[in-house]
DNA sequence: GAGCATGAACGCTCAACCGT
DNA sequence: ACGGTTGAGCGTTCATGCTC
């Protein structure tokens, strides 16, 4: 909404509409939470979205200095899109959003698993300190090809893209059962014997991260 | 106010194109 | 070949104006 169109309005709140806005732009946001990603990585976790309108939407972000292109260095050369710092004062602005749509009972035609990455925002944004006061630790979690881990201290949690080495847990599954785990009540134990999740290291303290959410 | 017709805006798929 | 852009054609949505 960077171009022509425009809500015409003073108010703060319609200025960011103008720049965020429109179908997909916030959504473009969640996936660069994480880090950078290509132009078909974004395309893969926004099933649904045209090739057009992604160009679309990444230019008019781009633009609006919410989102900064760059080009890989060789051998890849690829481009890719991140979020700038204005960008990234979008987070908490995602994870109050998150919060209050989590209410909401899905659309019959929504998907029934998260993209990667909004798997990972939905753990911030359902994230209960109260029930994590008393755990400590850093867990791996290995979703597919992606690589995220997560620190709870403090009755905070903390979510980055990444491997670490010092992990107390790690769980190695795919995005539905992960999704199950945490928000669908499923049994760690069940899916490991299913051979949907592998766990190396501490099962119970894994276990006490996975109840750290509000489903 | 309800119902309908119209046209603009929008988003989609598909295909072709360009640069590396 | 891959990553990304552009355009055509089509269907849907929505605002607007008109009639009853």
């Amino acid at each position: 909404m960077s171009g022509s169109r425009s809500y015409g309005d003073l108010c703060g709140i319609a200025r960011a509409l103008d720049v965020v806005g429109e179908r997909w732009a916030l959504l473009m946001v969640r996936e660069l939470v994480f880090g950078p990603k290509r132009f078909v990585d974004l395309h893969r976790g926004l099933s649904g979205v045209s090739h057009n309108v992604l160009s679309q939407r990444l230019r008019e972000l781009e633009d609006s200095g919410v989102v900064a292109r760059r080009v890989l260095g060789p051998p890849a050369g690829a481009r890719v899109y991140e979020l700038t710092p204005r960008g990234r004062e979008l987070e908490p602005v995602l994870l109050a959003l998150g919060r209050w749509g989590s209410s909401i009972p899905p659309a019959s035609t929504s998907a029934t698993e998260l993209s990667t990455d909004a798997l990972a925002f939905a753990l911030k944004t359902t994230f209960v300190p109260a029930a994590a006061s008393d755990l400590c630790g850093r867990y791996q979690l290995r979703l597919g090809d992606d690589a995220f881990y997560a620190e709870v201290a403090e009755g905070r949690l903390h979510i980055a893209r990444g491997e670490i080495s010092d992990a107390a847990a790690t769980i190695t599954c795919g995005v539905r059962v992960l999704q199950d785990l945490v928000f669908g009540g499923r049994d760690l134990d069940d899916a490991v014997h299913a051979a949907d999740a592998a766990v190396t290291g501490d099962a119970s303290t894994l276990r006490r991260f996975l109840r750290c959410f509000a489903s």
